[in-house]
DNA sequence: TATTATTTGAAACATATGTTTTAAATACAC
DNA sequence: GTGTATTTAAAACATATGTTTCAAATAATA
């Protein structure tokens, strides 16, 4: 019958039962993933009953959408965000915007941070192919591309727009495998701490761009 | 009971139950994962009873286990062979060798070839931090690191050892990272084809690691 | 207060899934 | 060929899980 839940009628704002589900989704999902959580976690974490699932949201799957598409989305607003502000500053270098992009995701993922687990779990739809990712991801991938392009490009004019998207991609690797694979770094790599991995990547980066500026 | 089935009486080279459910569990897991596919999924490809996964392997983790194993040997043999080969021939340059580490893996992923699919499974076992892949891949991420430093400190003498490691973990960087979200970059950025992906990798690889030799 | 709409709770449902059982079928050894 | 061990097959089991039902409880409204 397709019932949808009213808009609720006491306390609109906070703790309501379906806040609580976003909240108990947003943890438990983050660690497990979708197939690793039931609704009866779910519910249990949140302290109500197994039908309010359904009733608020209409089933599990659409529950895990509302919560991956709020989060997905904030993620990309705080990187543009980031962009924006390394850009911001009087005189940014290639390096202290790179640092910048680079710095606190990984810091995200070596403090094991909700955040660092939410991306994990991104990259996670992306590679399980599941429906709900795509969709989504999408928008937020070309809508990171072109602003990253636009920043480096501002950076380092001589570089066309091949060329930047390229790099910026490039860019995007020397951060995300180190996000996911860190602990496994570590702990083949003992005697390499964090800070002298970030400046690795910065100064890699970085020499791979200027390369790309100077053919 | 722990029942182990006794080492089979007729046939024991190929196309026994037992061969089939394995090359079923290969076909099957790491297209959909562990939790993706059912007991009867996999004795329906294999075309047996559903109770010969257990009188054979035990369950259904351990015959993903024994796949899984097997494959990711398979992969950690054949990265090994490549990385000879490349440093074999007669004047290798760190240009040649990186482009024949990189190539390969990247033109399974753009084939969609078996092999492709087989990493993207690897990946999501570490993402998805379930116990059957930890054990097995720590030994691989321990063994590939070190092939993988020896060869680039000879063709690179000026690295220490330290660089060498941060060295070889940004080159697998930029290698897995196009791996896993080829499809996602080409989507978004039109006008980019496979080649100029490949050249622009390995360009970007060498110069920064010319830059490190080069602090 | 009386009436109505919304929310909650316990139980039931339907189904999918890993595993076990048990007996028949098959291959092997003597 | 006979007896034994191995393999196959169908059914049953036990359980976990997403969903639905429906009545009681609660809040809103008049």
């Amino acid at each position: 019958m397709d019932q949808q839940a009213p808009v609720t009628q006491g306390d609109p704002g906070k703790d309501s039962v379906r806040d609580r589900l976003l909240d108990a989704a947003e943890a438990l999902f983050c660690e497990r993933g979708f197939d690793g959580v039931s609704v009866r976690d779910l519910t249990g974490q949140a302290n109500c009953n197994v039908a309010a699932v359904n009733y608020y949201f209409g089933g599990k799957d659409k529950l895990y959408q509302e919560m991956f598409r709020r989060q997905v989305q904030e993620i990309c607003y705080r990187q543009i965000a980031r962009i924006n502000e390394a850009m911001g500053v009087p005189n940014p270098t290639l390096e202290s915007v790179l640092r910048e992009i680079v710095f606190m995701p990984l810091l995200a993922a070596y403090e094991k941070q909700q955040r660092g687990r939410i991306m994990r779990l991104m990259v996670r739809e992306v590679l399980n192919k599941t429906v709900h990712g795509e969709t989504i991801l999408e928008a937020f991938h070309t809508q990171m591309m072109t602003h990253a392009v636009q920043a480096l490009r501002t950076l380092v004019p001589q570089l066309d727009d091949k060329q930047a998207r390229l790099a910026v991609f490039s860019v995007d690797s020397l951060k995300v495998h180190p996000f996911l694979f860190m602990d496994e770094f570590f702990a083949v790599n003992t005697g390499i701490n964090f800070d002298e991995m970030v400046n690795h990547i910065v100064f890699f980066a970085a020499a791979g761009i200027r390369a790309m500026a100077a053919k």
